[in-house]
DNA sequence: TTGTAGGCGTTATCAG
DNA sequence: CTGATAACGCCTACAA
């Protein structure tokens, strides 16, 4: 428990500016929140003895007053390079709607409900969790919370009250399927996610994919790292019958792949074509010109702050869910398959 | 003027808690204090009841009662693995002293000077910067808000007012290179992580290491990746004389470096030894047996957090500077020089 | 346009 | 251990 609080000289307060421009403590409050019902002239002298006085707002106050602040919480984890991205997206989201943004993270040793309290401690008027294995346990009565889940996996019934974003995984992972056949590709292999809620919908899909198309699965443990992707690579290389076309698990896991295919001689997209799954914007993957599903982060983002902000302002009814899109771009490591 | 919500949808106060408790609302705010004055069942039994409730405490009446904020500001980099090592750790020491933790993200798109902004507007009782590359430029109204950098190189003169703790990186170099002249290394090379402030310095330390002892320097640009190391231990190969001995620019960069050398039959530490740096604690890197560097992050944020909290019980006076020793953790990937 | 009277949830004090 | 009571600084009726 922290001590006592300092011998310091006491802050100004609306009373003390009110006393110094010879005005009403309310007067002084409409001032500040810029409210009709104080005259011009009014208005100058109350902030011209604030500006003396160096007074400033006291948050703690006004928000316990009026029950609501202009924050919005975000559990995310940290060891996610995605969350990260999407963040970044976040933050510029609720920047362009005049929210800030309140941070707190999940961690090896804090839990996501711990991360959660903070938040809802700090008054905020909603919250999103990012890549929610499962809803957090929301206390009893703060049920009415705004809370938006981002890429969490379905299931939880459709009567659940959280609204949650994520992307069209299952659609891109389709349309990279898709064109590699038309690239003439038949053998392809497809690197999971293990140990990560988000491989197995896209491993799902790859094999609903191919399956369409009448062609066999391929699935190989991997992950989402770049090591990851090369020791896949190698266990590829190490096998009898090369697949001529590999979707890896992200974008990390496809360079990994690709620098290991390259460096045993491998010519990609010649031999092997590669593609990618947008987990990371980082600047030395982005340097390849990588085929690979595209996550749209502003508009994930936007529709994270969006979905808040309607619920803080009143919206009942059970959760939504919006799906963004996801495209392929196509760059430089798929091509025709090889002869 | 929306209307008042429903008893049923309210968050609960300390007094709903103490009534479903049987208690007084004195005790229950005792026992949230973890003050004296609560026999050990009550406490049992007012947790209990808060915990059914989802009960949380609201931070604003808090402060606004108690006149001081309990929460610690963290502007940290999103990118950087290492600040995510430290914030769980940052996390657990202002635990143990009853403080909160806000973040607030630099992101490629985000300043430094924006996020501590946010926090200053939350009035945290003061702000720990992670890696500043210079010092933040604080606004005029905050000129006494405690703060603390992490890992700031030094150089800004002994008149400034922020605390800084940081890591002895030379002390670490020095005793890694040591350790490699121990065991009979003469032909060494190290990695530097270009774009990044903190490779800079363990450069600086390794060359004037191994100029104590006589040797020449050998210097290669890579990264803090695993990418990184690898491409680096590629280059290593092409080139005639093979060192014997590599430091790498961290963790992660020296499991690059490892998978490369191994993967093209080069055996380690037999062949070539090779030394991380501690910058994660990431999973897959923790199962190589590396020989490294350690940061002792646990120490370092028990520092950060002390710094804070003298300052803002009213510790005046210049900066002060902490720097927490590293210790060489000598594993199966160092061995005697090869012939 | 101005003033007055609560009350937000918590902590602190003081009597039982 | 309890219960009552008074702040903390601000906002919001409502009355003047």
């Amino acid at each position: 428990m922290p001590p006592d609080p300092p011998a310091a000289e006491r802050r100004p307060t609306m009373k003390d500016v009110a006393a110094r421009a010879g005005v009403s403590r309310a007067l002084v409050s409409i001032v500040f929140r810029d409210a009709p019902g104080a005259g011009e002239e009014t208005r100058r002298r109350v902030l011209r003895a604030a500006a003396d006085l160096g007074y400033v707002r006291d948050q703690s106050a006004r928000s316990l007053r009026t029950g609501r602040s202009y924050q919005l919480g975000v559990v995310f984890e940290s060891r996610d390079d995605f969350h990260v991205d999407l963040l970044d997206a976040v933050y510029r989201a609720a920047d362009d709607r005049g929210y800030e943004l309140l941070l707190s993270a999940a961690t090896p040793r804090r839990t996501q409900d711990r991360a959660l309290e903070t938040l809802v401690g700090a008054r905020v008027l909603g919250v999103v969790v990012f890549g929610a294995r499962q809803a957090p346990t929301l206390p009893e009565t703060a049920r009415d919370l705004p809370l938006v889940l981002v890429g969490h996996q379905e299931d939880g019934g459709a009567d659940r009250r959280e609204d949650v974003v994520r992307s069209d995984e299952e659609g891109g992972v389709r349309a990279a399927v898709q064109h590699l056949v038309d690239l003439g590709h038949t053998r392809t292999a497809c690197l999971e996610a293990v140990d990560h809620r988000g491989g197995l919908a896209r491993v799902r899909a790859y094999r609903a994919a191919v399956a369409d198309h009448g062609l066999p699965a391929r699935v190989l443990p991997s992950g989402f790292t770049q090591l990851a992707g090369a020791t896949a690579a190698q266990r590829l290389l190490a096998e009898p019958d090369l697949p001529t076309a590999v979707i890896a698990a992200n974008d990390p896991c496809a360079a990994g792949v690709l620098a290991t295919l390259t460096s045993a001689g491998v010519d990609v997209p010649g031999r092997v074509s590669v593609v990618g799954f947008d987990g990371t914007r980082d600047d030395a993957i982005r340097a390849v010109d990588l085929t690979t599903v595209r996550q749209d982060v502003d508009v994930l983002a936007a529709e994270v702050v969006q979905l808040l902000v309607d619920r803080s302002e009143g919206h009942r009814g059970p959760g939504r869910e919006r799906v963004v899109p996801t495209r392929l771009v196509v760059g430089a490591t798929t091509g025709p398959a090889a002869g």
